[in-house]
DNA sequence: GAAGCTACTGCAATCGATTACAGTCGGTCA
DNA sequence: TGACCGACTGTAATCGATTGCAGTAGCTTC
């Protein structure tokens, strides 16, 4: 692989003008396109990590999700990756798998790479961005929310909550279960928050059996609706909090038996790899590809100079900014 | 940020000292210890742009996917991910959308990270991995196969599509459709042709109209089955040559009023995110974890100094190898 | 013709870890 | 006592690109 000292040796210049070149500074034309000419025909190719260690950054972006097999936060990593390609950012895509241990191993090695930063969705309530940090790299924190002194992007939870609820109120129904997420994930208990909010203004019961926590996967959400639909009275309708929960428990209501009460469904969250015709469900799609952009923008904006207070976004129009909440 | 030098200067030994600490080498165990305690005190991070100048190479992995949406290649991804970080490789995933520009420019990127090397399922039938040969780095193809002398890990697809279509014939459908991929994608030519070879046996027909060409998505799977519904005489079963078209066939057939034909799906791929019970479905499953799971193994094995002439491994018990083919 | 200015260019230090090589030290053996 | 060995340690070169600084050449202006 050649250097760009040959390259400079080929092009009779010097090192300093060949790294000119290929940064897009002044530099005279025909030096220039002597430069280009010979990177051309060595077939140079910049080495990053030397790049990397001169500059104290690099042109990586850590993404750090959950879970990679959940369609939302591919989702989002369309959404990232989009935006920062554009800048020139390519975009490493980590998985927590919920684990703070594996989260924090991640976020040390996009540090220690000398990434230009990480968007994050959180495994748990404190996020370690230590080494991020002190190398003054970039953070976002999407999804979930954190303590942490850092820009934020996510949903309002508990609104999402009351608005399912709300329409399957407005259908008709009145014994409505709901499936949360792992007691201590926000979101889960945001929306969980939501719709006990609004059963109460349509001053409607919450029998505690009608609450299920539930790990936020498949499994959980067929589990957790096989458990609903032997409760007595049946309720007639499940409010899943998120998109795999809402795969679950259509999974095992398709599953059931034909004479078992067959309660609506309404789902937080997108489906596209329902085989089913979904048009019927209560939905409440929430754009994760828009999360990723917005995510991505606000990374940029910073990595481009701007220095202003951690901002906290809320999608669909709400958007709060660094004034004391 | 505290460097090796300092570590070196509080522990009062060399940074060759801590190097050789932290890789583990022969150090008195008095100074080992001092330098794991100066390590700890000043939170000392080790800088791996620096050692991967200086090594020439990382221990990052780039895996490049045509399409990180598709539960197929997240499922690989897991595979590779396990497998890679026992080895202390992180996982860079890389989406090239199908798209060879893309795909050439992850893998310049790669090579000019020094990363480790790059398990790719290829976008076009020829791979530019000219940079991360020039480096020596290890290169492991999936899924699709190419002409380039490297390490390769697939299934038959010939054989997939024949049983998918057997399983059929078995259950007595004699008229059966095929919704292929993008022509000139070899996994499904070759799923066709597997398709193809099944009815020749049966001494069953192909209508021409029988054979559709979709992109391997769910949008293309659903056009192509509305498409099909509509021919005379209607096809009585339909092989969706991949889990996205069969996702987009089953939506069809769900939207689908219900007067028309119904034909029988048969899936070549999983559905773990299906809505419906799709036990009744023919189906051949892929486990592309374990496709991740031996990608990754092949590369660990070369990484690790085996030189060996170029594999091709066959999923489901067949392994051809380097023998003359 | 001198001064000043614009527009480049090159030298050399620098980023931080790794490692070949040349010690150093304590102990063993003849 | 001296030769030698084993076990570690330090010095300094090295990886390849970037960039502050100090030029230099060519031009304009008075």
């Amino acid at each position: 692989m050649a250097t760009m000292a040959e390259v400079a040796a080929r092009a009779g210049v010097s090192t300093a003008t060949v790294s000119r070149v290929l940064a897009g500074k002044p530099v005279r034309p025909d030096s220039a396109e002597a430069v280009r000419a010979a990177a051309t025909e060595l077939d140079y190719e910049l080495d990053r990590t030397a790049r990397s260690l001169r500059r104290r950054y690099s042109d990586l972006l850590a993404l750090v999700v959950p879970d990679v097999e959940n369609p939302f936060f591919t989702a989002v990593a369309r959404g990232v990756e989009d935006t920062a390609r554009r800048a020139g950012l390519s975009v490493v895509l980590c998985n927590s798998d919920d684990d703070p241990d594996k989260e924090r191993r991640y976020l040390a090695i996009a540090a220690s790479e000398n990434m230009a930063g990480a968007i994050v969705a959180p495994a748990a309530g404190d996020l370690p961005v230590g080494g991020l940090a002190r190398k003054g790299a970039t953070v976002v924190v999407i999804d979930r929310s954190v303590e942490a002194d850092v820009d934020q992007v996510g949903f309002d939870n508990v609104a999402l909550g009351r608005e399912a609820t709300r329409l399957l109120i407005d259908r008709g129904c009145r014994r409505i279960a709901c499936i949360s997420g792992p007691s201590g994930m926000g979101t889960a208990r945001d929306r969980e928050l939501g719709w006990r909010a609004a059963l109460a203004e349509a001053g409607l019961e919450v029998p505690p059996e009608y609450l299920r926590h539930a790990n936020f996967r498949v499994d959980g959400g067929r589990r957790a609706t096989e458990g609903l639909l032997g409760v007595t009275p049946w309720p007639e309708a499940v409010l899943a909090t998120n998109n795999m929960v809402g795969i679950g428990a259509l999974q095992a209501l398709a599953a059931s038996p034909g004479d078992e009460p067959r309660p609506e469904v309404a789902v937080i969250g997108d489906l596209p790899y329902a085989t089913t015709d979904v048009s019927g469900l209560v939905q409440v799609p929430l754009r994760p590809r828009e999360l990723g952009v917005r995510a991505a923008e606000m990374f940029l904006e910073r990595l481009g100079g701007f220095t202003g207070a951690a901002r906290r976004v809320v999608l669909d129009g709400t958007t709060t900014g660094a004034e004391p909440a």
